[in-house]
DNA sequence: TTTGATTTTTTGATTACTCAAAATTATGAA
DNA sequence: TTCATAATTTTGAGTAATCAAAAAATCAAA
């Protein structure tokens, strides 16, 4: 039975492969999003090696086995159902659900996760409209564009952020940004960093291009 | 931060002391409730009296101090609150969710017990028919007989079945002897440890004294 | 290509929890 | 009261996860 620890390193190794493009994942990366020491993160994924979870080549990173990404892949699905079933059915806000999901995702069983999905439908995207992966491990990849990408002066939809740190929720949420709603992008200055859009829900917005480009729309 | 094994000991000692009646629980008894060696709950033991949460007294046993008892009840009382979250909310029988609730006791938020608690009416009864102890710590204390002493050939209705295994539960369930249903008891007879009783639900029914004290009763 | 900076790994320790088995203390029957 | 039995504690050891700091490897810039 794999522990809370190992669980949460397979989850991160794999969000870390899904954005950073390159092959492997370097144990850096994953000490700093888990906030941990360097070695530690080293000392972690040796371990998870010769479990055979992940593939190791040392001073590159990692990468995960077929058996490593069925894991996450499971964590995952957990973490997103619970996070769509306290918006959905304890009515707490979408933008405060990460932390208690984080810590719900290794505590419920799959007779209670099965409940769960059941109850809300068989739903394909989280709150935050991330893909909440199927029973058998099966995640719906979509390619988005995003603020920075997308094109000018044309109506969007918001369809998914990217960052569910509590902060950076609390700010989206702030600026009328939630997933559904409606915006289109004024402007980009490169030099300046900024992007300036305006929001069906609360005007004139700018944001620079780091936020800018963690908010995926749809062209209506 | 109190850890998992810590809360697992305490809400144990406080679930000791609530049945056997003597003052001190042994450390064997714990390690036996929580399958663990002796040895084990000996060492425990000794790190929650040097946090101060039980008083220590070597070769007889331990007894909660006051912020162990807290501590205690508050873990208790997330553990019965989400049972009958998992019954009336989710919709999983009384039978299985003790298991689940052994896990999310220890992964809830206080924010979320808060909601289930308003969810649910502030309830004060779990599906079991247990006391939810109340967020400033009170457990509401009953003194229902068994039947094993309460009158014969008198109509009562189950009140509270004190043993959660899982066993045990999809027995009483078996015969009809869930919280809320009524029943009289036949006759008693202690040398063949045997009590015997008429469900309204299941006809008749024998048990044998052990299994007969865990089913507390209300004379109607 | 050498070197200085960065990243990664190694080393040595620590905390939390656990076990098996030996040593100790308590208990109850003769 | 004594002694065998039962319960408890101690001892020695192991696993899992972590850190700080030293050592090694890699990378990039001159």
């Amino acid at each position: 039975m794999p522990t809370i620890a190992i669980e949460d390193y397979l989850k991160c190794i794999y969000l870390e492969e899904q954005q950073g493009k390159k092959g492997l994942v370097p144990t850096g990366q994953i000490a700093t999003a888990l906030s941990v020491a360097p070695g530690t993160a080293t000392a972690m994924v040796k371990t998870l090696s010769d479990s055979g979870l992940v593939h190791y080549e040392p001073y590159s990173g990692v990468q995960l086995s077929e058996a490593g990404r069925k894991l996450a892949v499971h964590v995952l699905r957990r973490h997103r159902l619970v996070e769509l079933f306290l918006v959905q059915v304890i009515g707490m806000d979408w933008s405060e659900v990460h932390e208690d999901a984080d810590r719900l995702e290794h505590a419920v069983s799959d007779r209670l996760i099965a409940r769960i999905d059941e109850m809300l439908g068989h739903p394909t995207l989280d709150p935050h409209g991330d893909p909440i992966p199927t029973a058998s491990g099966v995640v719906a990849e979509s390619n988005h564009p995003n603020l920075v990408n997308c094109d000018l002066e044309r109506p969007h939809q918001i369809a998914r952020i990217t960052d569910q740190a509590a902060e950076f929720l609390r700010l989206v949420e702030r600026h009328g940004l939630r997933p559904g709603n409606r915006l289109s992008v004024l402007s980009r200055d490169e030099h300046a960093d900024a992007v300036r859009l305006l929001s069906k829900d609360a005007g004139e917005v700018s944001l620079g291009f780091r936020a800018a480009s963690k908010i995926l729309v749809q062209p209506l």
